[in-house]
DNA sequence: CTGAAAGCGCTTACAG
DNA sequence: CTGAAAGCGCTTACAG
């Protein structure tokens, strides 16, 4: 009953031809005459051949694989991020061939993907949130396994594509500024995330291109949990800020809580924006001022770029990509 | 610079023994003196050497590669499912030496999935939310690609592998009715879910073993949008009902606001429970009655049974895993 | 216990 | 334009 997968030999037996032509007509590479290729095309539509990736990639010491390291200990709010990062990494991958294995790295724990890589199945690889020490950049560095980080990497060195929070960050706070609205408090989440980094020299740059002063006992960094967050936010509130900015949308949810348990109006009392949109803040009554990024664009672009590298092309160490400032409700005077 | 990867022929050359011999020390098969596998080891581990995974499948007819099959179009709610559960399933394939290759489906296109059979990339696949005809498992079928369903599937000859959602239904239902809570409401989202199916049989069943009546208007099945779950929570409330059970954690988070929003108090108007726990209720007050699966434990059960299919060991068609009642303030009387 | 040899299904110089 | 042959790095009957 079953058909046993066709081979190339095969092919070459029942087309009376050598496997090497069979081999040349799908590949399109190499001289070969009009006639013979499609009849070899001819056959293998009919039988819906298909070469086995495996065999391939041993002859040509390739596995067309590519891993996608993601944290295990991601909050469940960055879900959507990796989500829609791997989409966009598997949906060009796919197109070039190439398949998409997920390699789970527990805080400290890199032993899926050195086994990766230690047992070549990889091309190449994919980083997804990369801290100032990264592990799995360093590891990769070290043993010449090309890589693309999916945001920025500490390390110029690193191919690294990602959105520009930088200027994003910058853009949205000067927003705010030529409004009218000064005193603005930012409340961020670790500091050893790059993008955060990233996120907090853009609002101070903003303060500092537009000359106002910018008060920074407002300014709270490595807020890591709710309890903190709240705390912070009754601080802002003392200090009669006009406006919080959460550095992403998870800190941006837990200080809309708080201020709606409190009581606040928004944005008559107090204005609020993000500098990350997503669903959480998407349901949100008043809509939230918000940063946005095409994440699955990012994971597309990542991909291309990772495939180019391992096929050597030229390709830039760095590659910034757009946002999108969505001014609503929230910060309205 | 780069010290080229060494190959078993490296070892026998550097060891003076045959590479058959060094095969066989490294896979522990065939019978090989305790000297020589010592040697052959020592080597192995000063040099770090790792068998090419590729070379090895295609000598084995293997790939050594499971997919993970993801509907693209889940809603975000269910992304604390699917990454639990491909944890689990990585984490135990790791463990037996397969990695893990993600195949993205989008509704009603399965080529990613295709591809993969096609090109002889993956030895097996994990289903990951079946419905009743479903497609991937259809296809499966059909070219004799071994494969598991997380979650039930319709079929009973698809291997699967799931949480008792009937039994966890019907207990909550039933410690709710014993605790006097007769005019129980159901908000279910789509029907042609397995678990839904499910999940409604568990709610009917603990009412006919109570023999209580069961006010059939109080079900609202096949509701889809946020929009649809707050009518239903109106005419809910009309009919005087005195417990609302969501099917899952999505519906029951919009069921939660809208009752915020008119002003009623859980558990003293109305009490509300969930028939799925996720990060979405955790944090809500008052603490929801839910019932709590081990989700990364099903994806670890899954993968084992699908390396065992495909090892061609007995395993049972059928695997039915545990549940938790978490009764909470929610539904207190 | 050990090895020579064939084979897994492709690709690719090399020669014609 | 086409083919014979070697090679990718393993495994595994088969023979000793």
């Amino acid at each position: 009953m079953e058909t046993k997968k066709k081979t190339i030999d095969d092919i070459a037996r029942d087309l009376q031809i050598s496997k090497t032509t069979v081999s040349r007509a799908i590949s399109g590479k190499g001289r070969i005459s009009e006639e013979t290729r499609r009849r070899v095309l001819a056959y293998i539509n009919e039988y819906n051949y298909r070469p086995s990736a495996i065999a391939k990639g041993l002859a040509k010491s390739k596995t067309f694989n590519i891993a996608f390291v993601m944290p295990g200990d991601y909050s469940s709010s960055d879900l959507p991020f990796f989500q829609k990062c791997m989409w966009g990494i598997s949906r060009t991958a796919s197109r070039m061939d190439y398949d998409l294995i997920v390699s789970m790295v527990e805080e400290g724990d890199i032993s899926q993907l050195v086994r990766l890589v230690d047992r070549q199945k990889i091309d190449g690889v994919i980083l997804s949130r990369t801290t100032e020490k990264d592990e799995p950049a360093a590891y990769l560095l070290a043993n010449q396994i090309p890589f693309v980080a999916a945001g920025s990497a500490a390390e110029e060195m690193i191919i690294q594509v990602d959105n520009d929070h930088f200027s994003a960050c910058k853009e949205l706070t000067s927003i705010l500024i030529y409004k009218g609205i000064r005193r603005i408090a930012l409340i961020g989440g670790s500091n050893s995330y790059i993008v955060n980094q990233k996120r907090l020299m853009g609002f101070r740059e903003a303060f500092m291109q537009a000359g106002v002063f910018l008060d920074s006992s407002l300014i709270y960094t490595d807020v890591e949990n709710p309890a903190r967050i709240e705390s912070a936010v009754e601080e802002i509130l003392e200090k009669k800020a006009e406006c919080i900015i959460a550095m992403d949308d998870s800190i941006c949810s837990h200080v809309l809580s708080k201020l709606s348990r409190d009581h606040y109006r928004i944005p008559e009392d107090i204005k609020v924006a993000s500098f990350y949109n997503s669903s959480l803040l998407e349901q949100h009554q008043p809509a939230i001022t918000a940063l946005n990024f095409d994440v699955t664009e990012l994971g597309m672009v990542c991909c291309s770029t990772l495939l180019d590298a391992i096929d050597k092309k030229e390709i830039n160490r760095k590659t910034l990509l757009g946002y999108e400032v969505l001014m609503k409700e929230s910060t309205q005077k």
